[in-house]
DNA sequence: TTGTATGCGTTATCAT
DNA sequence: ATGATAACGCATACAA
């Protein structure tokens, strides 16, 4: 009877090797599936591996390998991204399809706080990831440097702020807002506003530039109100502003469904009918959209198709290619339905 | 001039070391911040570590160390919980911080498919992480049964339905229907209906236990309806049988917040004023609860708690100590707004 | 076809 | 206080 293992301690190749009766090398070309091992001493092997209860450490792979063939999904804001954002989910979704297809592990780190901030950090650049994807956010926070600094294959959801020089995959904010306020206009709002949040990005800033430039002349700068977030509570705020401002409004653009959610319910306590008085669209296409009373026309945003696409960038950068710098641009397109 | 790193690899020990004139096991010592090192060998190693720009690779580390410093959380049907569960975020963000505390990085890994599945089992016992947390699911799938092959320190939030030997942190569901469906009572119902969903688990099963406990004889077992998921479309469907069986209804305790908010909007339909003809309460205290009208009497369930204590099992156990199996249990409270 | 030797980047155990 | 040297578990070039 052979030295058996401490219990506490997992099988190794050592392991198999001495139960099989053959070296180390034999054992790892059985595991790998390659080419040159005799039956007999697969057989062997592969029972060995059964009888011995052996499990190959990845990590320990990957350090002779230099892949883990993993990537890593770097979720900024959680709070507000968690709990406010109904496309979250869709994007990891889709994100986890690209990657699961090329075979690698999609794992997401969760920065909730200056702490996770350094130690995300440490764990990308750790080399536990071969690339990582990064929802929104600025670049030039820790992480975003780390990652810059080390050379990691990486990729943007959406367009971080304060950076040009980085791939990622986005829609075309201005030309989505454009198209829906127009839609918006012809069907013969005359006195539209804008709830607008996220203006300190690119995103929101070019829903605004779209929505000015369907209104043309028409254009009311006060009848445009800031929210800080793309939340349900802004909406009711936000309502209730554009109601004060011009209690004739007859037409709203909304920069999320949940504010567009917002609006209605404000609307509807102050005795509006939707889409009788007011006409109210929204951006995003989420969950609220149906839930909300009327439902709601919206920009539907292919959430699921962004995250595979960014995904896909990373995978490019791993297998060598050059993906360029800059947007990679998906398709909108109106849904329209009752609320205008 | 010494010979330089090909540009396209990572800085290590050894660079450092010569670069400093010390040897590695100094190195490693500043690292690590141990004791008996010179001022001037730590002064030299800090200098050639910025030069040569050294990241510590960790997983290179953990192989020695045999502890990575990570987490695992497994996250099943993201579907319906991503899309639908407006508690994973808070769950998530509890997890994460008790983690964070104990300076462990939470990975979260989503199965969406065999193929995730098997994947994922493979990281997890491939010595990326040190311990798991799994939210809900069933225990005998290929993951449960790896993670307990592999005797990884582990604990689940809610309590898995097909085992009973593992920890978990859940909630006393029986308790907090026959509390709530009370209340409801002592309001002066009489004809009272239950849309009771997720039944194939025990939380579903303990929460119509408690219901039916709390109206004693006047239980009337035609009045519970049995939906498939805890669903705001759900909750339209059953809304309606309820209404089709009794339209005398005046009470109806819905399993969750997104299924109470689907009665009210078919409530609201059918010309039932709320709380005036019927009172309605939900379960979940998420964000549905304040976004419906009128504004949702419910269970307010601690989501950030479960995941916290869930994380602090597998902390326990990742120290040493016994946890025990079966569950560990959180408090409830009753939020009573006015839908009831 | 198989075994041996070496190295991945780090920590840990010895000496010194 | 510091420097060799040996692991950690695995893959791989080379020898046989």
């Amino acid at each position: 009877m052979p030295a058996a293992r401490p219990s506490n301690s997992r099988a190794t190749i050592n392991d198999v090797a001495a139960r099989a009766g053959v070296s180390r090398g034999t054992v790892s070309r059985v595991l790998n599936a390659e080419a040159y091992v005799s039956d007999s001493a697969r057989a062997a092997v592969e029972a060995a591996i059964l009888e011995v209860g052996y499990v190959r450490n990845e990590a320990a792979r990957g350090l002779v390998t230099r892949r883990s063939q993993a990537v890593g999904l770097i979720v900024h804001e959680p709070h507000s991204l968690f709990l406010e954002d109904p496309n979250i989910g869709s994007i990891l979704l889709g994100i986890n399809s690209a990657l699961s297809e090329a075979d690698y592990q999609l794992v997401s780190l969760v920065v909730d706080s200056d702490r996770d901030s350094d130690r995300v950090a440490g764990y990308i650049t750790g080399g536990f990831v071969d690339g990582v994807v990064i929802i929104s956010a600025r670049a030039h926070d820790p992480i975003g440097r780390a990652v810059a600094a080390a050379g990691i294959p990486a990729a943007y959801v959406g367009h971080p702020i304060d950076v040009e020089g980085v791939p990622y995959a986005g829609i075309d904010n201005y030309s989505a807002a454009l198209a829906i306020t127009r839609r918006l206009v012809a069907t013969g709002r005359r006195r539209i506003g804008m709830i607008a949040a996220g203006l300190d990005r690119d995103s929101g800033q070019d829903r605004l530039a779209g929505f000015t430039e369907a209104l043309g002349p028409s254009f009311r700068k006060e009848l445009v109100v800031e929210v800080p977030l793309y939340s349900h509570g802004c909406g009711l705020d936000g309502m209730r502003l554009l109601l004060d401002t011009d209690p004739e409004i007859d037409g709203v653009f909304a920069s999320s469904d949940a504010i567009a959610a917002g609006a209605l319910d404000v609307l509807r306590e102050a005795g509006r009918s939707v889409p009788g008085d007011v006409g109210v669209v929204g951006f995003d296409d989420s969950a609220w959209a149906l839930r909300t009373q009327p439902p709601l026309s919206t920009v539907h945003q292919p959430a699921g198709e962004l995250g595979r696409r960014a995904a896909e960038l990373v995978l490019a950068q791993l297998r060598g290619e050059d993906v360029g710098l800059g947007g990679s641009f998906l398709d909108t397109s109106i849904v329209w339905r009752t609320s205008a």
